[in-house]
DNA sequence: ATCGGCTCGCGCAA
DNA sequence: TGCGCGAAGCCGAT
């Protein structure tokens, strides 16, 4: 018989330092049953959370039951969200109906219609694996399943190539994670999970139990394939979904043709912003549909890499640590370097998201300034809906919200002149989070919040001359972004043809 | 076209 | 104790 005081399955390629118990309660050894309830790593590959839950299911001889769900009721759920979320459930559903396990994938068709779904299967289960995320609600949902769930409930830490353990401060600039990562992440570089979990082990045949799908109704194929409208469920409706598509393969797809087409001038061109140079990526990683793991192999098979290219020396520089080609080092400090300075602020920082946050020069210097006269004040419903005097501000925003994404370079003009146009740092900050959150796929992410507080400071330095309202954080122009990025086609795209925003090089300041 | 100054905090060499 | 240096800046001087 197999020893239920185990801590770790055996067979299993998740390093410890990725998995945490959130709760004291013990396996039960009458249990039907594992859990994996998938909730940020929402993908069949490349997984650690799905790694650990099988090597659990293949250790206990009990099947494996993997549990999606889509709640209604999150912040900013809307149409847009759901329908990229739903793309992914139903890739997942198209893959997992092939395996040994039971995908179980749940849509919230009214609000709180859901609640109970989670204790009621964990109320079969031997133990709960799910994934660890630091920041949005999910913390806080996972801190409640703690207190209720009467099993083991493990979080796996499947966010990036550093481990969210191996750090356990905040780094103030880029720089110090930058020298931090390249003495580190050596160790583990090579710490991967399975391509395919299920395919690597012999699993029992699962069946989801009939007395919990009977109340909660898996999802109806037609709602995640999209032959069926949204309208029926009680989320906001105005935001819409955009034109790509969600889901593993779809990031497959795209990383692919990156690497194919796009790596080679991304160094180059990855500023100007209708280049289309840039991966894409960043919603998918955002909802786990493709792991950095998987990027990074790949980008490693692409440059021929091996491990004894790693430069020995470097000194936290963006360039030349790797040993790689400057696409792909370029590529992999935004990957790293950059997402994975966002999770562990937010995995370090419970106020990741409160003004308070930013640097002690930067609140001083904003305070100092929170008098100065805005020559420029705009409600919400005016930033919301472009309509200021400057028409690559408009632009931005008109991306933003018809599409869902905000260009690299000019999200930073976006949120600094935001900034400038608020009546306080702190209403800025509102109005960035709101707007990005809302309408960004790859919103509601730790980088959300690097991106957003950028802007105010953090990982920045102060910078002079001393100027109004911003004071001694960094400035940024229109008018000299203007002329340092070529953005004719970008005005062309985004403008307002009813203010006759086309193709004009026009934007003030 | 390029350069320095603006300004702070930190790691590292001395 | 001093020096170098930092997500993409800005501006004026040369």
């Amino acid at each position: 018989m197999h020893r239920m005081t185990l801590d770790h399955p055996p067979e299993c390629a998740v390093p410890a330092l990725r998995v945490q118990p959130v709760n004291d309660a013990p396996l039960c050894e009458t249990g039907s049953l594992v859990l994996y309830w998938m909730t940020a790593a929402r993908r069949p590959f490349w997984n650690f959370g799905l790694e650990r839950a099988a090597a659990w299911s293949a250790a206990l001889q009990k099947p494996l039951v993997i549990l999606e769900a889509l709640r209604s009721g999150y912040p900013w759920a809307s149409d847009r969200l759901h329908r990229f979320i739903m793309d992914g459930m139903a890739a997942n559903a198209r893959h997992f109906k092939n395996t040994a396990a039971a995908y179980y994938p749940y849509i919230e068709d009214a609000p709180d219609a859901g609640k109970g779904l989670l204790a009621a299967l964990a109320d079969e289960a031997a133990l709960v694996v799910t994934d660890d995320f630091p920041a949005f609600f999910l913390p806080r949902m996972l801190a409640a399943a703690a207190r209720i769930l009467p099993v083991r409930l493990e979080k796996v830490d499947g966010n990036g190539i550093l481990p969210l353990g191996a750090a356990q401060e905040p780094f103030k600039t880029a720089y110090a994670f930058r020298r931090f990562l390249q003495r580190s992440l050596p160790s583990h570089l090579f710490e991967r999970p399975p391509v395919d979990s299920l395919a690597v082990r012999e699993l029992m045949a699962a069946d989801l139990p009939a007395a919990v799908t009977k109340r909660w109704p898996p999802a109806d194929p037609d709602l995640l394939e999209g032959r069926r409208s949204l309208e029926r469920l009680p989320i906001d409706h105005r935001v819409e979904p955009v034109a790509q598509t969600g889901g593993w393969d779809e990031a497959r797809i795209r990383l692919d043709v990156f690497l194919e087409e796009k790596l080679a001038v991304y160094a180059e061109l990855r500023n100007q912003p209708t280049a289309d140079v840039t991966s894409g990526l960043s919603p998918y990683l955002h909802f786990g549909h493709i792991s950095s793991h998987e990027i990074l192999h790949a980008l490693m098979q692409q440059e021929e890499w091996f491990f004894d290219r790693l430069a020995g020396t470097s000194r936290g520089g963006k360039e030349g640590w790797w040993g790689m080609s400057a696409g792909a080092e370029a590529f992999l400090d935004q990957l790293i370097t950059w997402r994975e300075l966002g999770f562990n602020f937010c995995a370090t920082r419970k106020d990741y998201d409160q003004y308070e946050s930013l640097p002690p020069w930067a609140l001083k210097t904003l305070e100092d300034h929170a008098m100065d006269p805005r020559p420029y004040l705009y409600s919400p419903e005016q930033l919301e809906t472009a309509q200021t005097h400057d028409s690559l501000w408009n632009a931005a925003q008109r991306e933003l919200v018809r599409e869902g994404r905000l260009h690299n370079y000019l999200r930073m003009l976006w949120g600094k002149k935001i900034l400038e146009w608020s009546p306080t740092p702190r209403e800025a900050l509102r109005i960035m989070v709101e707007f990005n959150n809302k309408y960004a796929l790859d919103g509601r992410d730790p980088n959300s919040y690097s991106g957003i507080f950028w802007i105010l400071g953090r990982y920045d330095r102060p910078w002079g001359p001393e100027r109004p309202i911003l004071g001694k954080v960094r400035y940024m122009s229109s008018a000299n972004t203007l002329r340092k990025l070529k953005v004719q086609e970008y005005l062309k795209r985004h403008g307002n043809p009813q203010n006759g925003e086309v193709g004009g090089g026009r934007g003030e300041e």
